[in-house]
DNA sequence: GACCAGGGTAACT
DNA sequence: AGTTACCATGGT
């Protein structure tokens, strides 16, 4: 791929293994609305993006040269060799292969940490439509706004400081269920440095997955998740309901726990076991595998 | 009305 | 250490 600057818009052309689609309804993020045909509305890093995609060529929308090189580039993982990933888990076996084909333009987004923590904390026995909605409510009443497009106001994630002005009451008014009190738990111990967000980003995966688990409602599938989407660390395997379904149906052929579905994927996809995850969540969720 | 959704916690054996 | 009831809410 190559981007250059035109007018006050960014045109990045021949790019592959990229689906604008596929890659925003992939289950990994939650802020954006659909406002065409391969056009879309971001919003992520304390910025608005209005995107759109043409086959090969995507166009990013009243942003300078800067804010793609330091925001958007490292956000849709430009420097991901997805080449040498899919060539690499196709080879495994014919289930990741199909995986991948079927939907080829998915990848994994790169986003903020603190946003991941709440967000996946949301996710917990939830689906994607009412995650979506509570990052909303939750962006709406504590963050800032940030841009307005069309009369439309939109604001940004809150950082823990702001959030932690937020009570159990409150953010249970915003219909996010039991989940109110571990997202007050997040905000007192990332606030207070009890959990340090900017160590995390040095720490190995294991000393990071320790530190997220402190957190109430952060066990080992959401740690995964945020492990995964804030900190890139593709070494891990997040597995939920969907995830669990499409390895017992098709690859482990009964019903095993869930550590052991975790332990299973592991060994058999190896480094890159995340993307995996990733192409075989998509495939599972949309063939309604079960 | 039971079951499910990108599960986790606490209280049990 | 391994299992199980319970947790809010909206959709099917």
């Amino acid at each position: 791929m190559t981007y250059k600057q035109e007018n006050n818009n960014i045109i990045i052309t021949n790019l592959n293994h990229f689906d604008i689609d596929e890659i925003l309804d992939s289950g990994q993020c939650f802020r954006y609305e659909q406002m065409g045909e391969k056009e879309y509305i971001i919003i992520a890093h304390n910025k608005v993006l209005v995107v759109k995609q043409i086959k090969t060529e995507i166009i990013l929308y009243n942003i300078t040269l800067e804010e793609y090189e330091t925001i958007w580039h490292k956000y849709f993982s430009f420097d991901d060799d997805y080449e040498n990933i899919k060539n690499t888990l196709s080879s495994k076996d014919d289930i990741i292969r199909e995986a991948i084909n079927y939907a080829p333009g998915v990848r994994i987004l790169k986003q903020d940490l603190w946003e991941m923590i709440i967000t996946f904390i949301l996710s917990a026995n939830n689906n994607i439509k009412r995650i979506k909605h509570g990052v909303l409510q939750i962006s709406e009443k504590y963050g800032e706004i940030i841009d307005e497009i069309n009369g439309v106001k939109y604001y940004n994630f809150p950082t823990p400081e702001l959030l932690c002005k937020a009570t159990v009451e409150e953010l249970h008014s915003l219909k996010i269920g039991f989940r109110d009190k571990y997202i007050v738990d997040a905000c007192i111990k990332v606030a207070s440095g009890e959990v340090n967000l900017k160590n995390l980003v040095n720490m190995t995966t294991s000393d990071a997955k320790e530190e997220l688990l402190k957190i109430k409602g952060i066990g080992n599938k959401v740690a995964d998740c945020i492990l995964l989407f804030g900190l890139h660390r593709y070494e891990v395997f997040p597995t939920d309901t969907w995830i669990r379904k499409v390895m017992i149906s098709l690859y482990i052929k009964k019903d095993v726990k869930l550590d052991e579905i975790t332990k299973y994927a592991l060994e058999h996809f190896g480094e890159n076991a995340s993307y995996a995850q990733q192409y075989l969540f998509h495939y599972a969720r949309k063939n309604k595998i079960s």
